[in-house]
DNA sequence: CTCAGGCCTTCCGCTCAACGGAAACGCCGG
DNA sequence: CCGGCGTTTCCGTTGAGCGGAAGGCCTGAG
């Protein structure tokens, strides 16, 4: 296309930019975010004002951007998340009212920990900014937890890419991450103590799903003092519990799944049903199916 | 680009395959989105290969398409719609608690409302997946709230362009329009009977902001029996005030201010302050303020 | 077994949308 | 009035994107 393009997609530089918004930036200006970016000012420019045109980036009265309110609209279509979310949150409530810290529901995504679900509070011991979002898998107790269930390639692609040390106890090498993720297995928890930030503590435990494959994590962010993890543990480990069963309550092929539970289960399961059947099976009892088959014939 | 091409931007092409997603067809064949977004087959091949590279696009065993879990790290990241969203959940879930129906969070986004959290139970009178996401303003009793509220020039643009009439009691017309939306500006809040669906009717009222603008609109979705909406009516106008004064509470500029609070507030306020200064007012008290100041000075 | 019909994938020559250096613009503070 | 900084516009160049067409793969009918 251009001269010095390194012939790199459209889509993949637009994500570039967006990319250069982050849990401690989130206003940028033009020249920032090309700068982050590490782009040219005037394709930076073209870039942005489309994003702009198509809601992704807002403006502000000063000239500087920020991410738009439509990213939410793509998220809350997202059948998987949104399906789990809505299943785990009275759990992650529960867990929550009890720790009063940060409360977390994580799904892998890559190499990192994508967090879909926070529950917070303003006293909580560690800023909220420096939490949730996206978080190399290795350095958080949620990322250590799934990466302990995933498939042992996942590790070895992990290790292969490396990750950052962000305090001095962050887990360095493979062969200590292995072993700590043996430990996890065998635990059925993890505790990362100040890998992300000194005077904090990750505490995580899988969540279940009814194939008994590990399809998410909840964990807490607590104080990094020498009190003892048992507590959140069970307390984790109870509410995990009772979000698998709410995900085997939804999935039940009878017709009685409630709609955003069967939603997610499916998604997340990686059924080979399609949209239609899958509806047929939700609203089996309400009637509703007669026409949807009617109007989608398979 | 090519030939039959309409000379539209890559990027508009690539929303056009995500918005080819609703909460009615969440899973899509590449056919179904080529159809959708009506795109050539091999041009919607590309782009839908291209998505799925970015983590935009998860492709199921069956080869069918959804959303990827990517895109709640887009979301995550808007300053304003977390914020707001972390600041209102309590009250919400005290509503929610009493009424036991959908329970929404929504705010203005171009023509429509756009929903950024939702609080639902399986027993709810109306289908999950009816509901939330995208909805055009003069529809949803939020819309209407929100429009009842926002700037003239919006109700001219919305009457211009139109909407569509889910159920025979939709509202029709400029002129009903306006005239519903004095009504909810002298009543402070707005019921839409059986506005999208026979069943269901909506109840809604303004969020305000510490500049008495309204920032956002919070309602629930209830039966369309008789039954008089006051009592509904009376508990969303107090998490409303609720929510307001947790706005004001997060807005304090003497550094009391909560992260999450002041970051939605700022957003939403339009303020005028960077990212820096954002930073500096809400960690004035943690001494983190300093090392910014140093870093990035301004 | 063959054949027809969906659906998906790959190929490839033709363009124009995207590229980005450079120059003009607008807004400060001095 | 001027210099500095961030933003916006201009414009010649070019390869990323385009999409028709052909080739695979599967399934279900004959």
């Amino acid at each position: 296309m251009a001269r010095g393009s390194a012939g790199e997609s459209v889509l993949h530089k637009h994500l570039r930019v967006l990319q250069a918004f982050d849990a401690l930036r989130p206003f940028l200006t033009l020249t920032e975010i090309a700068d982050a970016s590490s782009m040219p000012l005037s394709t930076t420019h073209r870039l942005v004002a489309e994003l702009e045109r198509e809601g992704l980036l807002e403006r502000m009265p000063d000239r500087s951007y920020r991410l738009g309110v439509r990213l939410w609209e793509f998220a809350s279509r997202t059948p998987g998340a949104l399906g789990l979310r809505e299943l785990a949150r009275p759990w992650l409530a529960a867990v929550h009212a009890r720790v009063r810290q940060h409360t977390q529901l994580g799904v892998l995504n890559g190499h990192d920990v994508l967090f879909i679900e926070r529950l917070s509070t303003r006293d909580a011991v560690l800023n909220a900014t420096l939490i949730g979002g996206r978080t190399p898998l290795p350095v958080s107790s949620s990322g250590l937890v799934l990466l302990a269930h995933a498939a042992p390639e996942l590790v070895d692609e992990v290790i292969a890419a490396d990750w950052p040390a962000y305090t001095a106890t962050t887990i360095r090498g493979g062969d200590t991450l292995r072993a700590k993720l043996r430990h996890i297995r065998a635990d059925g928890f993890a505790v990362a103590d100040g890998y992300i930030h000194e005077e904090s503590r990750g505490i995580a435990v899988p969540v279940m799903g009814p194939h008994g494959i590990v399809y998410a994590a909840i964990g807490v962010v607590v104080a990094n003092d020498g009190a003892s993890p048992q507590p959140a543990i069970e307390l984790l480990t109870m509410a995990a519990a009772g979000i698998t069963r709410a995900l085997e309550e939804a999935y039940l092929p009878d017709g009685t799944a409630a709609p955003d539970a069967a939603r997610g289960i499916r998604a997340l399961v990686g059924s080979s049903q399609r949209s239609l059947d899958y509806f047929a099976s939700l609203e089996g009892k309400s009637g509703l199916v007669h026409e949807w088959s009617a109007v989608n014939g398979r």
